[in-house]
DNA sequence: CTGAAAGCGCTTACAG
DNA sequence: CTGAAAGCGCTTACAG
């Protein structure tokens, strides 16, 4: 392993020089520069960058703490962030929340305070004043996507997640269905709390009735779409339609009613919201709502990478959805 | 942010005692110990990992190179890896294989050389001479999983694949099919090689004929199974089941069968293999090989371990399967 | 355009 | 048990 003072006594230069040569070419005469040049590939020299992070007290490192390292549901997400990141210069740090939360000390501890530039967070699931403590007051750029905070002191990117939702339950309604049923998020979410918006406002503007037993909170979780869907179907008075505040959920519903014999999209009709890429694959293919997931990882990169630069402006940043129809919702029966 | 040397100097003693109070515990007096310990506390302290990393010439960093970073099934396995890393105080680097190689220049040529304590391979897609070489011959601790390189000279975590193929292939034939195509994945796989000698084994062992035409190279891929799943649908003489590699291959059959109203498994049974979390909600749910992912993970890491331990032991591990017997196989249409 | 020197924040022989 | 000092591999004012 060569060092650069392994490359500057052999190109016959000082390691001041040889350092400029190689991170900023322009600083150095030509042909000095190419000597130096010239001799870090003979060598197969790369740079130590822990030490040039010493030195000049950046990372160059984002870390990008999830709610969960296994969801696919972020995946496109973080291929937008990276490839910013990339651009600019910046690796990325993948974090697990759940992990995050119960390692205050080791985890947390250690990442948030130097190995660290900047934060994206992808769930509202972490610590947030523990977080600010940690990073000892030394104001750490944060941008959050995904879930965020109300009324929240970081910038983040979103979708329109009111309008949505309304517009997935206005198509349930223009199917004829009058009978909606609603899967909600856990009531910690934001975001849940906004696709409920739009399911109240849909249903209000139809003029239907807000029934509560036709509302169920559930987790995100398959499992939680399949018991819930359990409990719905068996009721007095089944909903003719069950609008899932994500596809996992969706999925377990699809599940559910299969094994309870129930038609899809003949008996029940069931829209879910995200777009994974299992729904695609479903029997029938989910109706559900798509976000430009890349697109909101690229943004989200570009809002911290401005705040890096200086900029302090908190953005709020909404991305329009579109709603994909396929197969699991159709005309109210008969 | 505070450093070792305020913690230091507000406990009245010199930042090698303050570093050893830390860090060795018992190399120092008890008393002056926890006068550290409550200052830095007080302070909020936490090292500065890259200053130590720079200094020890360690960083307690793995890199886990896998082939696409959106690709669920390794969850399990990098989870596995987790948690013995973090009990041995090293953190993870994931690294996506394509983006490996398209950039030997930056990502590559800078982790490999310092930032890295050692690489577990969850892909033989790397350049793997460039990756000696890259490491300056310091010989860079390796082991694989999930992949590996026959005659590999680095030690490797994997599973029967032979055995668990010819397990599968054996239950369609004992559920009474002799017309068993399969779809393997690409010829530059070393498991996919091993699965197809399974496959063939067991064939072998029922005195049932090797058909060429039944024999068809996909990539691993949804996409792949559905075309070759038409391929052999629609041909003069379709088989009545289907040996895939890999689960989202046998997902992509079970779809395209769907649309070609051929019923599953009345009229063609189909087994894959991996059991993906998705399997199990398939229509109808998927009968596939479990490998034991988490411990699969855990192993790898332990081995890793190892090397870094300097034990330069190279060993080759292999796992039992489990056949997980779901709806997605029947017995041969009469 | 180039070099000597200081310093980023740690750890660890070496003395005492 | 404790401290002074060197050093990990860089970068960057400061001089020249």
């Amino acid at each position: 392993m060569y060092t650069l003072k392994d490359v500057a006594k052999q190109a016959g230069v000082s390691t001041a020089t040889a350092s400029r040569a190689l991170s900023n070419p322009d600083k150095v005469n030509v042909v000095t520069r190419e000597k130096v040049h010239a001799v870090a590939k003979k060598l197969g020299y790369s740079i130590n960058i822990m030490a040039r992070s010493l030195r000049k007290q950046e990372s160059k490192t984002i870390l990008v703490i999830l709610p969960d390292i296994g969801d696919s549901f972020f995946y496109e997400i973080i291929h937008g962030i990276e490839a910013i990141a990339h651009k600019a210069g910046y690796s990325l740090l993948l974090g697990d929340a759940r992990k995050s939360q119960a390692r205050t000390s080791s985890f947390m501890d250690l990442f948030i305070s130097r190995q660290v530039d900047g934060i994206i967070l992808l769930t509202a699931e972490v610590d947030i004043s523990s977080l600010a403590t940690q990073s000892g007051n030394r104001e750490m750029p944060i941008v959050m996507t995904s879930e965020y905070f109300p009324g929240s002191p970081y910038s983040d990117v979103q979708i329109e997640n009111e309008q949505s939702a309304a517009r997935a339950v206005q198509y349930l309604c223009n199917l004829g269905h009058s009978s909606i049923a609603t899967i909600t998020g856990p009531s910690s979410s934001t975001i849940s709390f906004e696709r409920h918006l739009g399911y109240q406002l849909a249903l209000n503007r139809m003029q239907l009735p807000l029934r509560e037993d036709y509302i169920l909170e559930g987790n995100f979780s398959f499992q939680s779409g399949y018991d819930l869907g359990r409990t719905l179907l068996l009721s007095e008075d089944p909903p003719t339609a069950i609008f899932c505040q994500n596809d996992a959920m969706a999925i377990g519903v699809l599940n559910i009613a299969k094994e309870l014999n129930v038609a899809i999209p003949s008996q029940l009709s069931v829209v879910g919201f995200d777009n994974i890429q299992f729904g695609e694959y479903c029997e029938p293919a989910l109706t559900t709502v798509q976000q430009p997931r890349y697109e909101i990882g690229k943004r989200t990169m570009n809002l911290l990478l401005d705040q890096l630069h200086g900029n302090k402006a908190i953005q709020h940043i909404s991305f329009p959805t579109q709603l994909v129809v396929r197969h699991s919702a159709g005309p109210v029966p008969i």
